[in-house]
DNA sequence: CAAATTGTTTAGCT
DNA sequence: CAGCTAAACAATTT
């Protein structure tokens, strides 16, 4: 269940372990020996990105569309274990995800501020990137990782209902004022999931993804699968607009 | 229970 | 070679 609001959570989960020792490691996807007995330094996220950073190199974690964690009670099969790390108040356990090593140089490549849910999050940048591909749909615009980076599909789709844009709207044709509101939405809507899922009420709380009808209008909701992604999209004909 | 899915990379084509 | 698409991969839910 992984967009930028579950990392973000993981994260959270997995902060106890900053400063400690890692006494043992498990998972074949990387080298156990080049971070056995090396101090977590640190965690930092990039959307749907994970880097465990250790002195001179990192761990990126991306959990992809099934992937999942679990903290110091390992209860999912072992088949689907990718990495397991034991410090000494717990463990770390990350399944079915991809789980690669890097040399710490390589996070000055990141583009931080793409980043949705950080602190430098820069929407600006992210409409001059837009504005530069202006015949990219905007729910594909939305699932680009290099510009929303952390926006998964409910996200998409949630954050255009909000903003009454339907998902095959052109950026070129979408006024200036729409397009700061989706901006701004596709990180509020970030923060309310953050908060719902946190609560366990999230899919109570969906308004277009995976519902039958519009809240508004009550009418059904269209589901197509929508730009060259190809991903689906929910959404109302009668309340969403057509730029 | 078949089908769908909160995602990304890569092979292979034009 | 750039740009695109289809396929591959995976586990859980409906």
């Amino acid at each position: 269940m992984p967009e930028g609001p579950v990392i973000l959570l993981m994260k959270e989960h997995l902060q106890k372990f900053v400063g400690e020792k890692v006494i043992a490691v498990s998972g074949s996807e990387i080298e156990g020996s080049l971070i056995k007995g090396k101090t977590l330094k640190g965690i930092k996220l990039y959307g749907k990105q994970t880097y465990l950073i250790f002195d001179e190199i990192n761990i990126r974690i991306h959990l992809l569309m099934f992937g999942s964690y679990e903290i110091d009670k390992q209860t999912k099969p072992t088949d689907n274990l990718k990495l397991g790390l034991s410090f000494k108040s717990g463990k770390a356990f990350f399944y079915t995800c991809s789980v690669k090593l890097l040399p710490n140089s390589f996070l000055e490549t990141i583009d931080w501020e793409a980043d949705v849910m950080s602190e430098v999050w820069n929407p600006e940048k992210a409409k001059t990137k837009m504005k530069k591909n202006p015949k990219m749909m905007i729910c594909d615009a939305l699932m680009d990782q290099d510009i929303f980076s952390g926006v998964g599909n409910i996200i998409k789709n949630e954050a255009l209902f909000r903003t009454t844009i339907q998902p095959e709207s052109l950026i070129e044709n979408i006024p200036i004022k729409k397009l700061n509101d989706l901006i701004s939405e596709a990180r509020n809507f970030s923060f309310d999931f953050y908060k719902w899922k946190r609560e366990g009420v999230l899919r109570k709380k969906f308004q277009v993804y995976e519902q039958k009808n519009c809240p508004t209008c009550r009418k059904p909701l269209n589901k197509k699968m929508t730009g060259k992604s190809k991903r689906t999209s929910f959404y109302c004909e009668t309340d969403q607009k057509l730029f």
